[in-house]
DNA sequence: AAATATCCGTGACCCAGGTTACAGACAAGT
DNA sequence: ACTTGTCTGTAACCTGGGTCACGGATATTT
């Protein structure tokens, strides 16, 4: 039973119809993404709607020297808006997708249902809407980071966002560097600095909060 | 009649019930705005759907230092997304919205007819999808751009974009700079290293492009 | 345990572009 | 014709952060 599984992660999918219930039921299919894995490729076609129900999906592009920097990513709970987009447009995947550091469980919808649930389901509507709506806001925010803080601060506030209920980010220096689309190097630097000034404590893979205030007060310093 | 121009304008809402039409054209209102023209401030309340039917409405953000950067455009045919956003999610504007260069018309739908079009009208479904999605890519490609091209390949793009049929770019340094997130000092070198190389030529208050493709390779060379 | 891969630290260097600080050119109002 | 405001040119300077070139540390595989 597929559903009862996506309902809890997607409540605003709650007002489905019956029918609709069924349709997802029996036609959408789930996939287990192993870490470290390229799903999605530009260019790709795009089979369907991607729910996300565990794990997490990275969404990147690759600029002409190289290198990679992070769109966003899509936990549990959300859907790859790319791949909707596509499924109403009928363009193709305009970046990469991947599974990077934990297994990762999504959902597929196949277009023409989803196409169908959305013309039928208000649910769905609302859904697609607050998905879109959600990134648009999200991809602000992302360039006003980008063009107006420093690189000290982008890095404080990404270790904020990134740190789980422990104050720990567990990624490499090189995984980070790729989310702010800077080089490794800098972001050693930088942790350093936090190091040196009480902020944080560094391990091999991973990083400690200590003083989530202070890693705020980054903001408005300089 | 509002809703002839509004269907010639916006062609993805021909679609519209009688009934539809009716509503829009007894409830929506139309607004001419002059040049130089704050119009819509951070925080605001929006009142409602607004579609642009000529002239053009910057939308930009104002960083901590002060400085301006333009968050996009609206053009005659679309629509401001923002504004459509807040109408579903109730939440305030939360950005500038100008007219700067030349004089504006729009039309605002009030929220509570948009929304219930929205949910009787496949057409507005529609149209409302195609704003967030279009606008999505625009914020993804600005994004990219930022963060992996070179000014002097951001203001040859941003020139190649905004240049009219005649190749002419009407904006003082100072404009083209805060739709850049730059300053002034930076456009005005970059111009005039373009205009040494040949690619364009210098006017007060405007640029006459010379030549297109030239301008078009600052994109490879460097 | 040897070999290989991944990760981290660090110093030296360089440059695009932000900043400061003027000065002259043109436009518009009085 | 002045005055005042807006727009442009330019030079000198400074710095954040990208790049290069390492070497050592900790995992992982064989």
């Amino acid at each position: 039973m597929l559903t009862n599984e996506i309902i809890t992660l997607f409540p605003i999918l709650e007002g489905l119809s019956k029918n609709g219930l069924n349709l997802i039921n029996d036609l959408a299919t789930e996939n287990r993404i192993d870490t470290k894995t390229e799903l999605i490729f530009k260019g790709d076609p795009v089979s369907g709607a991607y729910l996300v129900t565990a794990g997490s999906l990275r969404v990147y592009t690759i600029d002409l020297k190289g290198n990679e920097t992070t769109l966003y990513t899509v936990l549990p709970g959300e859907s790859c808006l790319l791949a909707l987009n596509c499924v109403f447009s009928e363009l193709r995947y305009p970046a990469w997708g991947s599974v990077d550091l934990v297994p990762t469980k999504l959902i597929t919808i196949p277009s023409v249902i989803f196409k169908q649930l959305y013309s039928e389901e208000p649910a769905i509507r609302n859904f697609t809407f607050s998905v879109l709506s959600a990134r648009i806001f999200d991809l602000m925010s992302t360039l006003e980071e980008s063009m107006s803080l420093s690189m000290n601060q982008r890095l404080a506030s990404f270790l904020i966002r990134t740190a789980n209920h422990e104050g720990v980010v567990k990624m490499s220096h090189q995984d980070i560097a790729s989310h702010l689309g800077t080089a490794r190097e800098v972001i050693s630097r930088l942790l350093k600095q936090f190091e040196k000034r009480g902020l944080l404590k560094l391990f091999r893979g991973s990083i400690r909060i200590i003083s989530m205030q202070s890693l705020r007060n980054v903001h408005e310093i300089t």
